[in-house]
DNA sequence: ATACGTAAAAACATCGACATTATTGCATTG
DNA sequence: CAATGCAATAATGTCGATGTTTTTACGTAT
């Protein structure tokens, strides 16, 4: 921590890696650095203003969460993406959103159903600003679908959702950075949240399963007939 | 790879920091540093042989997978243990199982039922030897589950299994640590195992979902009722 | 002349030594 | 006895040495 006079530098008390990984992680996320590019370490010591040192720490985490791979004395590169691979991922995380719905239901406390209310006023307000502001809208999104899937209580089952939901959301931004047009084609049929709402609320597992199948997996089809996906051939 | 005259360097093609990632895996999961034990940099050099520079690679991948944690400017440590923890994790394990299950029992070949019941020879062949040999007995089991577990046909869903059952082998051989004595207590049934397979190959999901939580949660059970385990308080 | 193979060179990744910065424990003082 | 400062310890980051891979340039053979 670094003061001058009156000025204090928002140095964030954490390690210079740390704050590396999260914006790696944004990066590839987004798409900034293309699927199978090599991650050469001149550039990211540019881009990050950084030393090898925290990079590579960074990149070694990146490289358990499956972002990134390494070849033994060919450095980095961009995990890269496959049809397969989306689909799997996608389909994997409509039966682990469906099991922890299924355990919300059987667990859920009051304090949960109100929490979902909240997300989803919260998002419905929004409807409106879909196209004006997606991303704050997808935020929206997300936090409605957190809220139910948290009742499941158990953290370790979240953990491997939000693994599975960034990977897939990798996925999600490229095909927004090649479709920037209808982005409301991909998960802003409201008339579903509110049917699985009301599903959760009386207790019927089942079809709120069926239904979070359902909602998870279109964006998916959609991902898999888009044109624009070449680059997902490796 | 490095060859000297007819001398072949056992260079292990591998850089430095993958092999040390395993090896420290190892000595985490098998209870060689201790649960919050502080990893100093020195200690690890010393075992294993290496600079800082690996083995900062080495732990920031075991952050990830949540073997290690870090504090701020104050390094490593081993990821504390907790009942809770300890129950979350085994419980997580018996849906992902189940689910892997279901999947399985709905996608499953001929080829997928023909490697169950090979693995389950192999293992069945060393029931005799589990007290002589538990280290080769665990492997067999292990190998038996997977079998079942494969025909899911989701590399993403395998993987996050794969990663749930490491965690848990962790509270496995801490509780091992402890109670050398009667390790047999813990997943010998092998009446279960053979009501296992015959609701597999009867496509009986529902009875095989079952059958593999009860499997899965009684290490949990006996775990918790261990008196061996006051590390388990933090 | 072109294509292929080989050898030299440039680029790069990996690792360890050193310097910097932060934290912890201890002593000294108010 | 509490608080502050100083010294020892330890973690983080930068840099340079070493070995490996890839590219380029050149020579030879078809």
């Amino acid at each position: 921590m670094m003061t001058y006079s009156n000025v204090t530098i928002p140095d964030n008390g954490d390690s210079s890696a740390l704050k590396v990984v999260g914006d790696l992680k944004q990066d590839i996320l987004t798409g900034y650095f293309e699927p199978g590019e090599k991650l050469k370490m001149n550039r990211l010591k540019e881009r990050y203003q950084v030393g090898v040192s925290p990079l590579r720490e960074a990149l070694s985490q990146l490289l358990i969460e499956q972002l990134v791979v390494v070849e033994n004395q060919r450095g980095f590169k961009v995990h890269p993406v496959s049809r397969e691979e989306m689909l799997d991922i996608y389909a994997t995380r409509a039966e682990i959103e469906a099991l922890c719905i299924g355990l919300a239901i059987e667990k859920g406390d009051d304090e949960w159903e109100a929490g979902i209310l909240a997300a989803a006023h919260t998002m419905q307000k929004f409807s409106d600003m879909i196209e004006t502001d997606p991303q704050e809208w997808e935020r929206r999104h997300q936090a409605f679908h957190t809220a139910i899937a948290r009742g499941c209580n158990s953290p370790t089952l979240l953990q491997v959702r939000r693994s599975l939901y960034e990977k897939a959301s990798r996925y999600r931004n490229l095909w927004l950075k090649k479709n920037m047009a209808n982005s409301l084609v991909f998960d802003a049929n409201q008339k579903e949240h509110q049917q699985l709402i009301d599903a959760l609320l009386k207790g019927e597992g089942d079809s709120a399963r069926a239904l979070i199948r359902q909602h998870l997996l279109s964006p998916s089809r959609a991902l898999e007939k888009t044109p624009g996906l070449e680059a997902l051939s490796g």
